[in-house]
DNA sequence: TTGTGTATATTCACTGGTTGGTATACATCG
DNA sequence: CGATGTATACCAACCAGTGAATATACACAA
């Protein structure tokens, strides 16, 4: 509670971060996570209960920050959805050249505790998932009719995955832009206005619904409180690696 | 290589294979590769050089029946080349409902590798993808004559590989088949032949030229440059790191 | 048949190092 | 004081890989 202590707490979620996503959860120790953070093992034991405490730690701190890069990336797009769309996969597809970029964290997570489906990191991984797909089904809610918002709202999440995964095995970006482009043509033939015209809808042409361009604007959050912390007792296996 | 050393060498990558497969790389031990096949961990390493040898070899074993196996399923559907490639993803989607289903071996180990490009598994790894990939492309370009047979195979792919991801993830079978549709669609929306409304494509757009492919976006983008193609071809092998 | 040489195949016991996690004590501060 | 942090030192278990000896198979000679 106290500064030194939040910021202490806070060193080591940032350490753990760039350990656990650069190298994998199972090839970084608890040791190496309190070196890097400037501080004693034992120190790291005082914040965290374990490591598995600890690795539920870093993907919790990622995951609004993932989706509101998201949610960014589209509110700033211009075009309709689906340019908006493939907007997100462009910009992806720019991040994933960083030398440092190492695919979705919580795919990789959920590789490396495959056996442990109840770990708090594996619940944590499907909840993020969740919200973005939920995101997005609102999306197309908005813009077309109600049942096909989420088949397609999955089917845009198979795109982005599978892209993540990939572009991580082939370290060949274009696979992200030939996702957006498949993710774009299922938005678009779902899309209930012919879109003859290429010219002019640059900005949003008014269509029946004035109300969603409002929505459009004011994303509002896809449900009220997330999170089902706790089960900290979980302790659950150890993870051991070389 | 007498006959007792081959079957050795056969029962050490069947134990391998399970262990790796069910429980990762990481995860596993030699130790426990060696008494899972009944022997010890010197004489693995008489026929293996090393641990990582081992990994390379369960992964080289799977390539080709991999492969043979969705041939099989495109070979033995009835319909359409969009309705062969749906036939896969629901083989597929029956497969991960068997409890020891774990994804696909060669993303889970590329995940788990993933700071070891040069790493022999990850040479197979990315070899049996691209593998794939050329048969469904020679398939897009024989069956149908597709001049975009490429972008499309990458497509399929990239639901393929998302679907595993995500199915492991949720452990909801149903992603594979929602990944299915969406390859039907994109298959069937670049079919010479007149097309009957199938399933999920309900809102169906009367436009010959397949545009979207050719990475046509409806609206123009705000800055002039859209995105820098990278090399379509050629994936860049980067040099191993220890 | 028996003996011997040689390459293959396998085992036991072991190394040096790392793992997640702790016991204990010391420090700082309201 | 007592609560909150931090450090030194330590643990038992596990890890990938190895040295030295041995068992088995087969070829060839006497």
């Amino acid at each position: 509670m106290s500064e030194t202590g939040r910021s202490t707490r806070e060193r080591i979620l940032q350490a753990a971060g760039k350990l656990f996503y650069g190298e994998g959860i199972r090839a970084v120790s608890v040791d190496a996570v309190a070196e890097k953070a400037g501080l004693t093992k034992r120190t790291l034991y005082y914040h965290f209960r374990s490591k598995d405490d600890l690795i539920a730690a870093y993907l919790e701190v990622r995951d609004q920050p993932n989706l509101a890069l998201f949610k960014r990336w589209f509110a700033e797009a211009d075009g309709d959805v689906a340019a908006k769309v493939e907007a997100i996969f462009r910009n992806l597809a720019r991040s994933t050249r960083h030398p440092k970029w190492k695919g979705c964290g919580f795919l990789r997570t959920s590789v490396e505790l495959v056996n442990l489906p109840g770990h708090p990191a594996m619940v944590i991984g499907r909840a993020h998932k969740k919200r973005v797909e939920d995101w997005l089904c609102s999306v197309f809610e908005d813009a077309i009719g109600l049942r096909e918002a989420r088949q397609l709202a999955r089917q845009v999440i198979l795109l982005l995955d599978g892209a993540f995964a990939v572009v991580l095995l082939h370290r060949d970006p274009s696979y992200m832009e030939a996702a957006g482009a498949a993710a774009a043509h299922l938005v678009r033939g779902l899309m209930p206005t012919p879109r003859r015209s290429i010219k002019v809808a640059k900005v949003r042409r008014t269509v029946r619904p004035p109300d969603w361009l409002t929505h459009d604007r004011a994303f509002p959050p896809p449900s009220a409180q997330p999170m089902d912390r706790g089960t900290a007792a979980g302790s659950r296996a150890r993870s051991a690696a070389p």
